[in-house]
DNA sequence: AAATGCTGCAACCGCCGCGAA
DNA sequence: ATTCGCGGCGGTTGCAGCATT
């Protein structure tokens, strides 16, 4: 088995696309003779290509009884059932759906259904409710579609609830980050905001700083040399683009989604329940943020457009958004190298 | 109009299991 | 019992076409 040479190693044999006269080869072939020996196929029919590429040509596109054309919603329903079942057993897949190929079925997975079920906030792997950063992070992009909605009915204090709500988005963030980095037993669960985290149970500078900031957030009072701190924070290595838009978790490059993917099984690793620290919004996917929006922000703050929403102002006028978003970087930089 | 980024899909790669020698 | 060749599988890559800036 070791040492087998690939096709590919072969001398002079043609890879990449196939031509339509090469497929014209090997379909007449296929039809008088059958394929036989796929590593003898391509002598036999003179094609300058090696056995498995033949054979992979045929499988996927040239075999007759191939359907093609988009899946419908029945097939899509069935691959969605049967990958809970049979995990990523793509053959074992494509048995269940007549004409297409495991490859196809992977590939429509992978561009499409995974997509799917994130939106749907399902794991893609285990089929169950999202309830890691991740999903906290969907929540967030709600939570700022809800700012634009409420922005668009209200004109008047549009600005300022947009910055209301993004800050809240933020401290949320953080409070979320903190539930997945803290260990519940040294946390003091009747009053976290009076808690400060032990250094040795943490290890994490960074993490104490979080969760002071976090404890100050939470009340308002973070003073001015607090804030400096957060410019003090030491930088981390450039942070990969992949990271810098943690909300975009749909795809934008798929290379970076799997890598996001990796991460996001480290912090699933960490024993930590989520429950740790009182949700300021239910993480939980069936606890929409956006209803905890509508609950939070009362209609009469939407009504008397002069009145302020005081808890929001009294943070946010410490959250700069040019300091800040090192800081964010820097947060989530800190989450990958765990 | 050009440059850049993103998406979807065909094809490739490397590994594995099985059966024959 | 071991080796070898083959087919099959899942993961990954390359690239054309489309969208966006």
């Amino acid at each position: 088995m070791m040492g087998r040479a690939p096709c590919s190693d072969e001398s002079g044999l043609k890879k990449g696309p196939w031509t339509p006269e090469e497929d014209n080869i090997l379909v007449d072939f296929i039809q008088k003779h059958g394929h036989g020996s796929w590593r003898a196929l391509p002598k036999l029919a003179g094609l300058n290509r090696c056995g498995k590429s033949c054979r992979l040509r045929w499988t996927n596109y040239l075999r007759p009884d191939i359907k093609r054309g988009k899946f419908s919603e029945e097939e899509q329903q069935l691959i969605i059932n049967l990958h809970a079942v049979l995990g990523n057993k793509w053959s074992a897949i494509a048995g269940h759906l007549p004409g297409r190929t495991d490859n196809e079925i992977k590939n429509f997975w992978n561009t499409h259904l995974k997509k799917k079920l994130l939106q749907m906030g399902l794991d893609p792997v285990t089929h169950q409710p999202r309830s890691d950063h991740l999903n906290l992070l969907s929540s967030l992009q709600q939570l700022l579609t809800a700012t634009n909605i409420f922005t668009n009915t209200l004109e008047t204090n549009a600005l300022r609830l947009q910055s209301d709500a993004t800050e809240l988005a933020k401290l949320q963030l953080l409070h979320n980050m903190l539930q997945v980095l803290a260990p519940a037993s040294n946390l003091d669960l009747l009053n976290p905001f009076g808690s400060s985290l032990p250094d040795e149970v943490l290890g994490l500078d960074q993490c104490s700083k979080l969760q002071n900031i976090y404890n100050s957030c939470s009340t308002g009072f973070l003073s001015q040399n607090q804030f400096q701190n957060f410019e003090g924070l030491p930088q981390q290595q450039s942070l990969p683009t992949e990271y810098n838009n943690p909300m975009n978790n749909g795809g934008s490059n798929r290379r970076s989604c799997m890598k996001s993917e990796k991460v996001d099984e480290q912090l699933c690793s960490f024993s930590t329940p989520l429950d740790s620290l009182p949700n300021l919004v239910s993480a939980s996917p069936e606890c929409s943020t956006v209803k905890q929006m509508e609950n939070m922000v009362t209609p009469n703050e939407f009504s008397d457009p002069s009145s302020t929403s005081t808890t929001f102002e009294m943070w946010g006028d410490f959250i700069n958004e040019e300091v800040t978003d090192a800081f964010w970087k820097d947060l989530i930089d800190q989450d990958c190298n765990q």
